[in-house]
DNA sequence: GCCTGTCTTTGCGCCAGAGCAAACTCTGTG
DNA sequence: CACAGAGTTTGCTCTGGCGCAAAGACAGGC
C-alpha cells in the first residue's frame, strides 16, 4: 500500500459511493485513500482476517468468495469497476467474512477504518450512498438465495450467465464477452452447480448457438436465448 | 395507520437502529412515526407494491416472502422485534420486493419516505446504525446462500432451526421453543427443502429427543445436537 | 359436539444432477 | 519444443430428496 499517487478527481466521477459530492469532498476523500495495485490471482484481504480497510476498485474484477470448513467454495459476489467492497468494517465486523480474489490485475482505493469513520462523519451523503450500495447487493443475494431454493440448475446458470453479461460484460464483434478470465468452476461456484454440470451445460448451449466458449471464456452470441431460459415460466 | 398513540420513548430502548441517539432526538423520531398494528396473516406491505414506508417491528413476527412467477415462495428473512424492514426506501428503489407477513399479531412503527430521509439528514447516527443492520442482513444472506449451495437438507435444516432459536427463541421448560407459529412448509421455504423432506427430518429428530414438534410449533429439547449436526464436518 | 379446512405424516417411485473416472486440450515455461 | 499443470469435456453410475398420493391429526367455528 502506497500513498496517493495521482490526485486525479476523475477517478472517482465511476463510483457511485461518492456519488453527488462536491470537488472539495472529493479532493477530501481522495486525499485520504491509499492506492493498492493486485496483480491476478492474489487476494486484497482474506476470509477470517482482521478487518482494517475498506475498498473501491477502480480497476479490474475481483470475486468474493467464502469458503466452508469442509473446503467447498463459493463465490458470494463478483466486483466490478467502481464498486465498493470489505464494506464489513462499515458494520463495526472485525474480521471479513471472505476472501476478495484478483481475477486479473487490478487497481483499488482504500482507507483505513478510522479514515472512513472520519469521511463519513464529514460527507455524510457517502453513508446514505454506501446504503443504496449495500441494499443493492442484498436484494442480489437474496435473488440468488430464491434462484438456488426454486429454480433448477440450467436457469441458474442462465441467470448467472445474464448478470455477468450485465455488468462485465464487453461488447465485441457478433456477442458479449465476459470481460475477465472465468473458469467453468468459478461458474459453478457461483450457481451451487458442480464443474461437470456446468460445462456439460455450456458445451450443450455452445452447440444450439447460444455462446461460445473458450479456455476461461465465455462469450454470450445470443442474450435473447439465454433470457428465454432463464426467464420461461414452463419447465424445460 | 393512526397517529403516534403513545410517546412512550422506552419503546425505541431496544432498537438498534435508534442505538445511540439522545432523548431529544428519540422524541422527534416518535413524534414523526406512526403506528401500524397487523393481525396474524396480514400483510403489512405486499411484494411489488410502491415502497412509500419503512417500518420498524416493536412486537410480534413477521416473515418476509419472496413468491416466484411459477408460484413457488421462499422465506427471504424473519424478522424479529427491534429489527426494522421495507428498508428499500433507504435506498430509492420504488417497490418492495418482497412481501411483510405477520406471522403472528404484531406492531409496527413507520415513517414515511419523506420523513425518513429528513430523519436521515437530522440524526446521521441512524444512517450509520442502518448501514450495521443491512450489512448484517446481507452476512447473513450470503451465509444462507452458502448453505444451500454446499449442504445437504438435513444440515441446512438444523442451521435454520439453530437460528430461529437464537433470534426467536423462547426458554421454556426442558427446552427452548420458537416463539411463533411456524409451520413445516415455513421451514421448507427458509431451506430450499419441501415439506415433506423438512417433516420426515423433523419427526427422525423427534424420534431422537432433540426437539418436540406439533402443529405450527417446534421445542428444541437438544440445542447442542443440532449444532452437532449443523457443524459436524464429517458427511452423515 | 361435529365438521371443515389446514397442517402433518408416511409410503413409494423416479430422476436431475452429483460423484467418480479418465481422456483431452490448451497455455505458459524452462 | 517438449513438458507440466491447469482447465475442460464426456461417459457412467448412483442416490438424495423431490413429486405424487393418500391418510391422519389437530384447531377453530358454528
Amino acid at each position: 500500500m502506497v500513498p496517493n499517487l495521482r490526485p486525479d478527481r476523475s477517478i472517482l466521477a465511476g463510483v457511485p459511493l461518492f456519488a453527488g459530492l462536491d470537488p472539495a469532498a472529493c479532493d477530501d476523500v481522495l486525499a485520504a485513500a491509499h492506492i493498492r495495485r493486485v496483480v491476478k490471482g492474489d487476494p486484497v484481504f482474506e476470509q477470517g482476517a482482521e478487518a482494517n480497510a475498506f475498498f473501491v476498485l477502480v480497476d479490474g474484477h475481483l470475486k468474493a468468495v467464502q469458503s466452508t470448513p469442509s473446503g467447498h467454495q463459493v463465490v458470494v459476489h463478483v466486483i466490478n469497476p467502481g464498486e465498493f467492497f470489505g464494506c464489513v468494517v462499515l458494520m463495526g465486523q472485525t474480521h471479513y467474512p471472505a476472501t476478495a480474489l484478483a481475477v486479473r490485475d487490478s487497481i483499488a482505493l482504500s482507507w483505513d477504518v478510522a479514515t472512513l469513520r472520519r469521511l463519513l462523519e464529514r460527507h455524510p451523503a457517502i453513508a446514505t450512498n454506501a446504503l443504496a450500495g449495500i441494499g443493492t447487493r442484498l436484494q442480489d443475494a437474496q435473488s440468488r438465495f430464491r434462484e438456488l431454493s426454486t429454480e433448477r440448475v440450467e436457469r441458474r446458470i442462465a441467470h448467472a450467465l445474464l448478470r455477468l453479461v450485465r455488468h462485465a460484460g464487453k461488447k465485441i464483434e457478433g456477442g458479449v464477452e465476459i470481460d475477465f478470465p472465468i473458469t467453468r468452476q468459478d461458474v459453478a461456484e457461483m450457481t451451487g452447480a458442480t464443474l461437470h454440470t456446468v460445462s456439460r451445460t455450456l458445451s450443450k448451449w455452445e452447440g444450439e448457438g447460444i455462446l461460445d466458449g473458450g479456455r476461461q471464456k465465455i462469450v454470450v452470441r445470443q442474450p435473447h436465448l439465454l433470457v428465454a431460459i432463464a426467464e420461461e415460466l414452463e419447465d424445460r
